[in-house]
DNA sequence: TCTCAGGCACTAT
DNA sequence: ATAGTGCCTGAG
């Protein structure tokens, strides 16, 4: 099925590329990705987004998932004021937080821990292309992400044997709870933010970080302001004077200077200064 | 060959 | 509370 969204202050590439989520593909002038079971294949012309996805795919589901009911330019308004995040702003503008399928962000962040991007992407679709399920749009293949069932299943050699290294028993361990609805993930919907990341951590290969990054990505809590290193050098040396601070005390002064955005303040700060690295 | 990644758990103060 | 240490693996 095909259709377009219409949207202004959109950036697909800014969107998709950020670091926010791990599993599109850029070819030509579109993207391929999942949302749910459905195969998505999707391009922006500076008006629309153009959609194509696989039969029955929900239609409000993908305009929530790619963040277009969010008024952007209040958001700028409310974290603008700060000059190193409005140069952010002026270079990334369209930039939008995703609303990504829970259980995949919360797995996909268990694996994030202490290896590097291009790795995070190869597990994911590693892990993908053995569990999950095979499907195909337009002569484009692509695996969904497979649910925590088939992950609790798995063996922890299948896992291993998949790259994951010593992610394999958190993430197992994690899908064995979310399954057996030990842990209900959408019940942290009623939980206001310090709770809901509390109760996130009691999983296991959850801490701050990527607690805070399964709020921000997957449950709309703009208030959660992830910190890993690049965030906490890069405040360090904005707002610091180049002394080292805690990550908690890092999250703290962000939420009292960006206030209820502080989780889009943190995208835009994020992009900037990896790019920013890039360059040097 | 070697270093280093978008953290976390575990242990010792 | 806070500080130190090891961890699978592969990309650069």
């Amino acid at each position: 099925m095909k259709f377009s969204l219409p949207v202004s202050d959109f950036n697909l590439e800014h969107t998709l590329e950020c670091g926010q989520a791990f599993r599109w593909e850029k070819s030509g002038s579109f993207y391929t990705g999942v949302i749910g079971d459905a195969a998505v294949k999707v391009s922006f012309d500076g008006r629309k987004l153009a959609v194509e996805a696989s039969p029955g795919a929900d239609k409000k589901r993908i305009a929530d998932y790619f963040g277009l009911n969010e008024d952007l330019p209040r958001i700028y308004k409310k974290i603008g004021g700060d000059p190193n995040i409005k140069k952010a702003i002026k270079k990334y503008r369209g930039l939008r937080i995703l609303n990504q399928d829970r259980w995949e962000c919360l797995a996909s962040f268990i694996l994030s821990s202490y290896t590097n991007i291009p790795r995070i992407k190869k597990m994911i679709a590693s892990l993908s292309r053995r569990l999950g399920k095979r499907l195909v749009l337009g002569g484009t293949e692509i695996y969904s992400f497979p649910p925590a069932g088939k992950i609790a299943k798995a063996g922890m050699k299948e896992l291993k044997g998949l790259g994951l290294g010593f992610r394999a028993g958190y993430i197992k361990d994690t899908a064995q709870k979310v399954a057996s609805k030990k842990f209900d993930l959408d019940a942290l919907e009623d939980l206001n933010y310090g709770e809901a990341k509390e109760r996130l951590m009691t999983l296991k290969g959850v801490g701050g970080k990527v607690a805070d990054c399964v709020l921000l990505f997957s449950f709309k809590r703009y208030e959660a302001f992830p910190v890993d290193v690049w965030i906490k050098r890069g405040l360090e040396e904005l707002y610091f004077n180049g002394k080292a601070v805690t990550p908690e005390k890092a999250a703290e002064f962000a939420r009292e200077r960006f206030g209820g955005y502080a989780g889009y303040a943190q995208e835009y700060l994020y992009h900037y200064l990896r790019h920013e690295k890039e360059r040097s």
